[in-house]
DNA sequence: ACCTGAACACCGTTCAAGT
DNA sequence: ACCTGAACACCGTTCAAGT
């Protein structure tokens, strides 16, 4: 306990790999990194991983899970139920869903990249549609209230929002839409032209 | 000439390099292949792509701007400039677009891939542009013909336009929309929606 | 001018051996 | 039960040497 000799023993290696790949992805530089970086960063031979891991993939599919968690808590904290108006409540869920894309760029990528889906695609999938439930709810109200177009049922409609979601925020960060600096235009004009879409006509 | 012997001299080794690499992609397996493995399809050592290209980032650009320009012929042909009824060209660029992705599952991932992408992006830029000029133009024509909203500039709806189908591709491709099985009515589904939203109000 | 073969530093994964 | 170190088959890239 008081040794400041390194145990041999980790004690909590799986959540130290997960948090170690999360930071490489925080500081920047791509989102492919080597298993043996991870452990590197962890302080720890690269074969323990194995320990934890059947492999690579099964790490990176953790990494995706808790990025999809942090989506829908950072979805919650800038949408939040309460928010009145379902105008501006779609409008900032939408919003911070981008947001998050742009914020954390090498995680999201992750969390749509091969090596992650590999794995689970199953236990992806509910995450994504975890995070997106507020959307989903904010539809059906707005259909029920008649704000929305009602051609489609809302679970429909949300995926085809999603879709649109994603495509803006994956385009932006290939930096196939706008160059760095108009990013923040570019993101608000396409959110708008997506809003207008919706509504019904005025 | 007569000879059987392969000649120590490739003749355009280049060429034939881009064209394993496709034919890689196409076999299904996957869309990242070794810089090796193309070499060895190609009859040829692996050193010997490095007269040709700089590096493996080098090759896969070049086949992903072939991508592109595949891409442009296939909504070209299904919706070709006489389609008649803008309501009709749209929606074809539209269901054009998205077809190709899935019927080119792999092609159109390394199209959009990072590898792709570092090594020439303002080219892969204006390639994806060209592939999507049929859209711009039907829309520039919608708005002025009073059929689509005119709340934004053609390209910047051209540009929300693309997002949804780069989108809705993707997670198609990811398989996090549907299921292999109802694919084809998820699809048709989205573009629906996707479309109606585009109208002016009836 | 173009291609080969050996070499280098990396990778993911495995496995016997250590604690 | 968990971790290490050496090993294996791969990879991208380089470079002297061949044609």
């Amino acid at each position: 306990m008081g040794s400041c000799t390194k145990p041999y023993h980790h004690g909590d290696l799986r959540r130290s790999l997960v948090v170690s790949y999360l930071e490489l992805l925080r500081e920047g530089k791509g989102w492919q990194f080597a298993l043996r970086e991870a452990a590197r960063k962890a302080g720890v031979s690269h074969s323990a991983a194995y320990k934890h891991f059947p492999h690579k993939a099964g790490l990176l599919a953790e990494v995706a899970i808790l990025g999809f968690e942090h989506l829908r808590c950072f979805i919650e904290e800038r949408a939040p139920a309460s928010t009145v108006g379902l105008d501006e409540r779609v409008a900032a869920i939408c919003g911070a869903y981008v947001r998050f894309g742009t914020a954390n760029p090498n995680l999201y990528r992750l969390m749509f990249s091969a090596d992650a889906r590999e794995c689970s695609n199953t236990r992806l999938r509910s995450s994504g549609m975890a995070a997106l439930a507020a959307l989903q709810c904010a539809i059906a109200e707005g259909q029920n209230s008649g704000w929305l177009r009602t051609c489609r049922k809302p679970d429909e409609q949300a995926q085809a929002i999603w879709s649109q979601l994603h495509g803006l925020t994956i385009l932006i960060l290939d930096g196939l839409l706008c160059s760095e600096a108009d990013c923040e235009d570019a993101i608000s004009t396409a959110l708008h032209v997506m809003l207008e879409g919706l509504k019904r006509a005025a």
